[in-house]
DNA sequence: TGCGTCCGGGACGTAGGACGTCCTGCGGGT
DNA sequence: ACCCGCAGGACGTCCTACGTCCCGGACGCA
């Protein structure tokens, strides 16, 4: 008989996850259960399983089993990148609209960041700052640190999201052109206008970081190109 | 001789996009070469196009060919549901977040609409209006058009998934409690602030506009159950 | 008794072949 | 000139077999 069944294996399995209210880290059926509960043969279901897991809806351990995964946006760096690169003139017009809405989200979001942030935080950001020229790391554990006393689990995931995706490009923007200070200087004036608890000025800071990042897009839009591969 | 490659097929084939230069809509190799230049049998090769489909990264088309995608981002509908649908308390916690970007990105892109709105975008924003209490794709369409003058296409692919998500997890949120007038009076109240080229009142009528849409969440979260299937 | 090693089973990963379904384009019939 | 039917290409599904990895229990040694 044929295969039509009106609703894709993908579509049943996550109604399956939802039947069942599996919560995330839960095991999933192994694929030869899902074989007979789909009616399917396991190429097919394995096919399902691959595309569910590029989209973070499961999470598969090689020997273990299959578990229902988080569905972190950041399963999509890879997309994302990919639109990016694949955007005409090397992209330079995708990156300036992901940070631009970097900006978006993070000039609103930070009023309501200095009317709440502890003196606890406001450390551990210090320390970040600080670490900043040695870690790499650090400018995004900062952002992440920043926002998360808001409560708001998706923000957090977009704003890493777009961070990834940011510095996954960034290299083909041209030389590193690493302005370690003027960047430290941006985030350590952002500390400040939180610890004074001035929402205005910590927006003005933040807009004064993102103004720096989109000059550096700028002037790699002006140069020839970025000499491909 | 056994299959370690290093790299994953999906990004191998991500590699092979890039180093063709090929652009969205572009075919792409067919199966069987891909299995030639990638050194894999047919099975991996379709698992590793299966999850590319699944991030929008390449479209297939049955019976005609594969071919590279636009990667856009509504193609991760059904993960970003998922998610939401799989927080605690129905994923009303997730609801509210995400409404919550969607006022962050609105309420900060409305004010570079005030100023560069044209006569005629406004006059289909009206149409649009005028329409909404029929058409239920109206509301999407008004929040596309809105931003589309800022030239910043990842916005508005996110603002129209965020759309799509809230729309498709909404009905759990118990009872349509059609308010269609009060949603009708918000977005003109939107337009008539555009029409007036006043930056803050047309922020300050999307914070009414996201306001009632805030209500209705808190309103579901007050309800014990939105009464399972 | 306690611990480390070995081995078996379970589950996912890869491979190769066969057949069905869908689309396109070409050629012949009307 | 138009329509229909057919062949070929490409994706969709199924089946079988074997490899790889992880876990837990059995075994042997100290």
């Amino acid at each position: 008989m044929p295969t039509r069944d009106g609703a894709s294996l993908q579509e049943r399995i996550i109604a399956l996850i939802h039947e069942r209210g599996l919560a995330p880290g839960a095991p999933m059926p192994t694929e030869v259960q899902l074989m007979d509960l789909l009616g399917a043969s396991r190429n097919s279901v394995r096919e399902a399983v691959r595309a569910l897991r590029a989209l973070g809806i499961v999470e598969i351990r090689h020997g273990h089993g299959t578990f229902v995964g988080h569905a972190s946006l950041d399963v999509l760096t890879p997309s994302l990148a990919f639109q990016v690169r694949s955007g005409q003139g090397g992209g330079i017009r995708a990156l300036h609209d992901l940070v631009e809405v970097r900006e978006l989200l993070e000039t609103g979001l930070i009023g309501q960041v200095a009317r709440t942030t502890s003196p606890t935080r406001l450390a551990a950001l210090d320390a970040l700052v600080n670490g900043m020229d040695r870690d790499r790391g650090a400018d995004r554990a900062f952002h992440a640190l920043l926002y998360e006393s808001c409560g708001n689990e998706l923000v957090l995931q977009l704003i890493g999201l777009f961070w990834d995706v940011y510095h996954e490009v960034e290299p083909t923007l041209g030389p590193p052109e690493e302005r370690t200070a003027e960047i430290v200087v941006n985030h350590r004036r952002i500390v400040a206008a939180l610890r004074a608890r001035d929402a205005e000025a910590a927006r003005e800071a933040m807009r004064l970081h993102f103004r720096d990042v989109k000059a550096r897009i700028a002037r790699a839009k002006a140069r020839p190109l970025p000499a491909p591969t």
